[in-house]
DNA sequence: CGAGCGATTGAAAAGACTCAACCACCGTGG
DNA sequence: CCACGGTGGTTGAGTCTTTTCAATCGCTCG
């Protein structure tokens, strides 16, 4: 319904490829990867996955930003990574026979490709050096989660703004941090009241300036300290 | 130091084994394992490996409880996951290139073999059938973590130890749970006193037994309802 | 028998959440 | 062009959970 087709854009020259996993892939798998996958262009706030359905293949994101994410008990949205351009999104669930354990939903508009599992599986398959990447992703992505979950057991809410503003930093580069204040909320794992007294509090120490909703960080530094890791 | 030698496990006749991502091995494949993997005892408190250091092989759990663990920034520990037998450790970091970065540790007297990174990288890259329970094992660690960062930020302390307890129900089995308080608590993410005034009414509230250091689930449904998930 | 670690308890303080109300901006329809 | 409704943002007050600190207890290992 809301599939608004986007121009198509081909793997060959697609900047955020170059950065992603399908970075070193020679001519002739990017001529296939370029042939297998779909491209889609997605609204703000559209979804790409829902917890608890079956994955067909995986997304890949040409241009804007993905939050992934799950709900717990009540309801509440937990977020537990923001996806940037190059990110391939969605290939955990393709080794597990299970649904999906997360939600994906773009947080802006976003054109965003598609490749089918079972052309995703084959590459994988045949092609050693980016299973391999695939593989170093998975265990990354493993050790980033067990410092995630250091830090909401152990850190101040205060403290854990402070580290994932310098995250959001380092998706959003030089653009302003553009997100509702509940998003961040569930990033940081708070109150939505919580997150905007302190937000309010970083405004006044000099952490950040506040641009009605976006927000930019002027004082890297001092939320490094502040975020003491 | 501490190598006491203990008897010399033979894979093909491993219990733990059969329930592991060796499980499905042939015959062939066992003898090889059975060649290449050294055997030891570790003493209680005995660690296997230091978050930092670098990795020259994997784990495989023959018999004892290994604590997964990181550390804040007072050094304080994060329990991220304890592993009961035939369970095989830190074959995440196999792949990254990257040091440890968690540690383990012997919670009790335990067997230990282990499988050098070189061979353990031969059969993932021989052997597809174990290179995808390898693969599907790392999905789902990630989407256990994903559970455990919400919980640990949307839970409340008791009922996230409602959880863990439930968890090590599933590791301890028939056993009665032996932790220390204080890796309990750094498990659930709390504070020790903290831990023990809600172990104290979990036992008034009929959900737990207490036998000085060990514990025992007598209502886990009761703990199942508290858990909420 | 003594040292020392782990377990326990109490009291006070701090951090965070909830609830309720209010504001501000934006797009819509009249 | 303006009033209206709605969503997202903000503020205040009170409450509750959880932490911290300090002290005590009890068991176990040399």
């Amino acid at each position: 319904m809301s599939d608004k087709s986007f121009k198509h854009v081909s793997c060959h020259n697609c900047e955020a490829r170059k950065d992603s996993l399908f970075g070193s892939f020679c001519d002739n798998h990017v001529d296939e990867l370029n042939e297998q996958k779909s491209c889609a262009y997605y609204k703000k706030n559209q979804g790409l996955f829902l917890d608890g359905s079956f994955p067909r293949g995986v997304f890949c994101l040409n241009k804007g930003k993905v939050k992934i994410f799950t709900r717990g008990e009540e309801g509440k949205e937990q977020i537990i990574h923001i996806a940037g351009e190059g990110e391939i999104i969605g290939f955990r669930s393709m080794f597990s026979g299970d649904p999906y354990s997360v939600s994906a939903t773009a947080l802006e508009e976003s054109n965003i490709c598609f490749i089918a599992k079972e052309d995703f599986l084959n590459m994988i398959d045949t092609n050693a050096s980016f299973r391999n990447g695939i593989m170093r992703e998975l265990s990354k992505e493993l050790a980033e989660r067990a410092v995630f979950i250091t830090n909401m057991a152990q850190k101040s809410v205060r403290e854990r703004l402070a580290c994932i503003l310098l995250i959001l930093k380092d998706i959003y580069k030089e653009e302003e941090i553009n997100l509702t204040r509940e998003d961040l909320a569930n990033y940081v794992g708070t109150a939505t009241e919580t997150l905007i007294r302190l937000l309010k509090d970083f405004k006044e120490e000099g952490f950040i300036e506040i641009h009605t909703r976006k927000l930019e960080i002027i004082n890297k530094d001092g939320l490094i300290r502040l975020a003491g890791n």
